[in-house]
DNA sequence: AATATAAGTGAGTAATCACTCATTATAGAG
DNA sequence: CTCTATAATGAGTGATTACTCACTTATATT
């Protein structure tokens, strides 16, 4: 993909395109690559300036401080990784259509997240690698959590719950393995063992077989 | 706990006390709070020597340079992490007596590591935090990783595949996901999350049983 | 072509950085 | 007590920091 096409569609919101001059997109990626590198502390805006090969105050007429450079790389990133939750009709596509069963709802999230970082890795690191620095993002972070992916996840937990195809244990508890499993695969994936030799359709099958596996109605759970 | 003393066991290697003056204490416990809240790279020595109460010149009087500072906080921890896996007669106890079942040992490691993380967790912080930014902190860990817990691990999990409890799926498969699995509670459990009203206990053994109907050999299991 | 607005520049600034070192305080040995 | 060694100090160092601003260049509008 074009280098500077996914960065536009990560900072687009709504659809609606942001304006970006040629110096700015530099400066954002600059910025993404060195963050992601090696920390937003320490990432001088001198070193931005000189990889994006703009002047230093050039990096000020945009982004009025340090900090504001990170959030309009931050901010977009946090509403891209939890974009599948935040279209309204989203939980009324899992009852009614879409998925028949947990095990397709789940397959579906898993693939679609697993591009999503395939996509936009390098922002995604500055995301988590930032978060526990930064009390504005983890904030933010946690009201869009609550406000949108928890409150329509627990929906569908229940929903499924209700159906007899998971098992009756607490939905916290359901939500939290299963985002755990899935957040588990792409970090192992993507950031602890980019290098070993994976089989992604594999090795994305066998997650969603030992999710479904942990969390299905069968003798011998209990709650 | 004494707070100085759990500092002293964090340091301590082969049951050998290491030697701290009090000065040294006092500039540990500020340096690990503080990289731990702001992160390594945003903290000055000049606040870490406020904070302990000593002046700036006694912090590079006890270590030459302040990544060496990181490294004595960040290195013990580091190995205190993998600890259980470091013991030589470690494979052989689970093989023969101690476990009669891949579920008891990872009842028994999930709450082992709960301990650890509790006990420590300022100090696990600033390893997770700093160990994306720092190569030699990456490149110790992988060696650790490999040469103790992974070979370890692998061994354990052969074991009990063979005696038909675990689903044949690749080792690497198992490892990842029981990892993934123990350290997605602790994290939620005391990062993510740390205010939730946790009933620790239920809570470990509903993600023992999420583990082990996961992993499990039954029926529906393909590789 | 004239004008207005925005984008880009880079030398300059005060503050802060990690680290040094000459000096002083402390403590145990004889 | 004296002597010696180590611990502790904090003012001082040059380098680097995020950010400013007077100025130049480019683009758009009339």
């Amino acid at each position: 993909m074009n280098e500077q096409q996914w960065l536009k569609e990560l900072l687009q919101r709504n659809g609606e395109d942001v304006k970006l001059s040629e110096k700015q997109i530099k400066i954002l990626q600059a910025a993404i690559e060195m963050f992601a590198e090696k920390g937003y502390a320490a990432t001088s805006t001198s070193e931005i300036a000189k990889r994006a090969g703009v002047a230093e105050g050039t990096i000020f007429r945009h982004y009025k401080t340090k900090k504001d450079l990170l959030l309009a790389i931050v901010t977009p990133t946090l509403f891209k990784s939890v974009a599948p939750f935040l279209a309204k009709e989203f939980v009324k596509e899992v009852f009614e259509s879409q998925y028949q069963s947990y095990e397709d709802f789940i397959r579906a999230l898993l693939r679609n997240r697993y591009q999503f970082v395939k996509k936009y890795l390098p922002a995604i690191r500055v995301f988590w690698q930032e978060i526990a620095f930064h009390a504005e993002i983890k904030e933010q972070f946690q009201r869009i959590f609550t406000t949108h992916v928890y409150q329509k996840f627990k929906q569908i937990v229940e929903h499924f719950q209700e159906k007899g195809e998971l098992t009756a244990i607490p939905v916290d508890s359901v939500i939290r393995m299963t985002i755990t499993t899935i957040a588990g695969f792409l970090l192992t994936r993507f950031i602890v063992l980019p290098d070993y030799d994976w089989d992604d359709e594999a090795e994305m099958e066998r997650t969603v077989q030992f999710l479904m596996h942990g969390l299905s109605k069968k003798d011998g759970w209990f709650a």
